[in-house]
DNA sequence: GATGAATGAGGCTTCATTCAT
DNA sequence: TATGAATGAAGCCTCATTCAT
């Protein structure tokens, strides 16, 4: 381009730059929203930070998201949802005992969704879901009956295979779900669940309740009968 | 009746009746603010609605508790605090195993605590303990350090009787803390949690919960050894 | 009265004791909402700190003060309006040279009323008049006309006498009473109008003003003009 | 206009008159607070008023300043602080005599400040200090110490020249601000301190007052001693 | 007369969302 | 597209005044 520079060709020059980093905005905020809604809350947590962590206009946040759940929402897809269709199919296709895939499968929730950002949304989704019912019915389609498929096929393998005792399913998937959602809610609680001064090591943790579930889930005489 | 009524009488009647009505107002705002705190979280409860919920105006309730922070410590105070201390005497002078002190303990707890609307508050505290520090140092010092330390000494008498396998009881509480507080949460999350079809029924739970629990804790050979 | 004693004996007995108290009840109540207006200002007193210092209910202030601001002109009428009765003619009996009553005049304003609580209501009066009209109008009648007509003759004794010189006497009180005024205010002002490491000993700037006064009084050949 | 207009030139202008308004903002806001806090004084001024009168709404205020005490202190920077240094560069660099300085210095204040809504703010912080005491400490070290050095200077200069007899200038100060700072009170008090039908004229009350403190200043015989 | 519980209007401040530029 | 100034509804808390007892 030739020399006669003008205010317009600074322009022009600006707006190509802004176009080559327009596609990483949506990213850039969804980035900056997980982080916040899961430090802050879903309410807590004020639109111009999140816009503002992005690097961005508070006006910019809302050019991409709607509004403030719009933006939840898309942070919940990115996070959650999207990855149920993979993590499924690599289940399908684990081939050792059904007591290894079931620690396999708590060890791989870990490292891939309960050590993250995002374990900190179903914290928040137990305190909000209440106060803004769009949420929850969305959430409840998108990651609580799609998880507790999962965690269900693990079980009913083991059943079928007769490593695992025959039992009520519908319950027996929170032997699994809660240590989970336990450790995930107190990694995100601070001091509202933990004590401050003994911090909870989730390795240890979950070996821990591991070995508890899967001594409850063996094939074998019932225990002690419940006094019910 | 027969006696010959005077305006004494009357004025002194009508005293007693003021002051029995003075007397129940603290009474009726925390049980209208534990109901809101619990469904709604500490932020999002608005004063005027806890007011109008226990029948008296904005300014009454600013009359009884400086703020809303001091509403909630008292409601803490009043349904979970001022527990503690006879729920410990009555462990101490337990006569039976520690194994059906451990179940004991849990269908206990859940008649008394989490069956009720007390359970909530621990579930709000989690969320909501990061953007209120001075709240959550309140929980923390009234709440959390005296209930871990209930549970730690039921397993510690188990261990010392040889019914318990030893164990690192700073992790071992949380075998039984965690189906506790997830049930608490599960109760009081509405949708955020539980699909809405499959509700947790919680005394099958509870059970499913302290016999997988009695599994691992039995004194005996140790599981297969996790493979960290 | 004969023994049998009752409720009702007690309740008279009570009520003897009070109605002994009753007389005193207004005065008590003037004597705390002066020192309570002066420190706070009329807008910033509260009605009920009022009522507690004076060790009586928020609802005993109303009973006796229809409002706060018919409070305040009671406290005005005790304190300012009262007693420029009897000053006025101690002025008019005094029998010395007028530098001399002037003098006298100022120290005897600083001793009954500059020193004392009362100076404060000078102070607030010119800052809440504006917000207050009817009290504004009232203080204005009760306390401004007055006041400033002692001044007027005292200084018109002097210059009929021949010891002040003649002068434009709606200007001439303010060389009396502006240091008077600045007195009081910077007396109560705390840190908004003194330096906090100097404050103003009264008596030395007392004689410091009235010094200066004089000069500018006394009959003799006129100052070098003001270049107006 | 025949140069061709294109659509950098239009989003410029239009960004420009944007930013016009802007910069606008804080000025138009502080000069309806200093209106307001001068006339009602700063607890009873109301921050949505000093939006309406400025123009914008409620929310805009905290737009620029975060509070309505940070509002007061921009006020007292804009109108008092932020003109002592110019002021007393040029006091130093003044030629005639001293006694000339003085009346010059008196007059000067007058026209610039004293005659001016600025000086409201000196009667106002006198009532309100106690008040808000932040806003007191503010005011003292912003304010009142430097003007005071800037009397003093002036004082010390004809007292080394040997116009003014000696004095202690801790006191003297005040034969200069009284009346200073009582006129700017009067001209804001409203009927708090002047008579209504008698407003004080302010250039000869200055003229007066400064022939005063000229004769009690000028370098002679003592006065008659004060009788202490 | 005396009490003090109750009221509710009013003030400061926050923040999601809009829109002119 | 991007900006950020502007809005105004909503929430917490205060306090003069009333009134049943």
């Amino acid at each position: 381009m030739p020399t006669p520079f003008n205010l317009c060709d600074i322009a022009a020059n600006a707006r190509a730059k802004r176009e080559r980093r327009k596609d990483a905005r949506p990213g850039e905020l969804l980035a900056a929203a997980l982080e916040l809604f899961v430090e802050k809350g879903f309410a807590a947590t004020r639109a111009e930070e999140v816009a503002k962590r992005a690097g961005v206009s508070k006006g910019t946040l809302f050019l991409y998201f709607s509004s403030k759940e719009e933006l939840f929402k898309a942070v919940v897809r990115e996070n959650l949802s999207g990855r149920f269709v993979e993590w499924r199919l690599e289940l399908e296709q684990y081939q050792g005992s059904s007591a290894d895939l079931l620690r396999y499968c708590v060890n791989t929730w870990w490292e891939r969704l309960g050590s993250t950002q995002a374990a900190g949304i179903s914290k928040l989704m137990m305190s909000e879901a209440g106060n803004f019912p769009e949420l929850a019915a969305f959430y409840q389609a998108e990651v609580i009956i799609p998880g507790r498929e999962l965690i269900r096929r693990v079980l009913q393998r083991g059943i079928d295979s007769g490593e695992f005792r025959p039992m009520d399913l519908t319950y027996g998937v929170y032997n699994v779900l809660a240590p989970m959602l336990f450790l995930a809610i107190s990694k995100h609680s601070g001091s509202g669940c933990m004590p401050a001064n003994e911090p909870l090591d989730p390795v240890k943790y979950i070996n821990s309740q591991v070995d508890n579930i899967l001594y409850g889930l063996r094939a074998r005489a019932a225990p002690a009968p419940s006094p019910t």
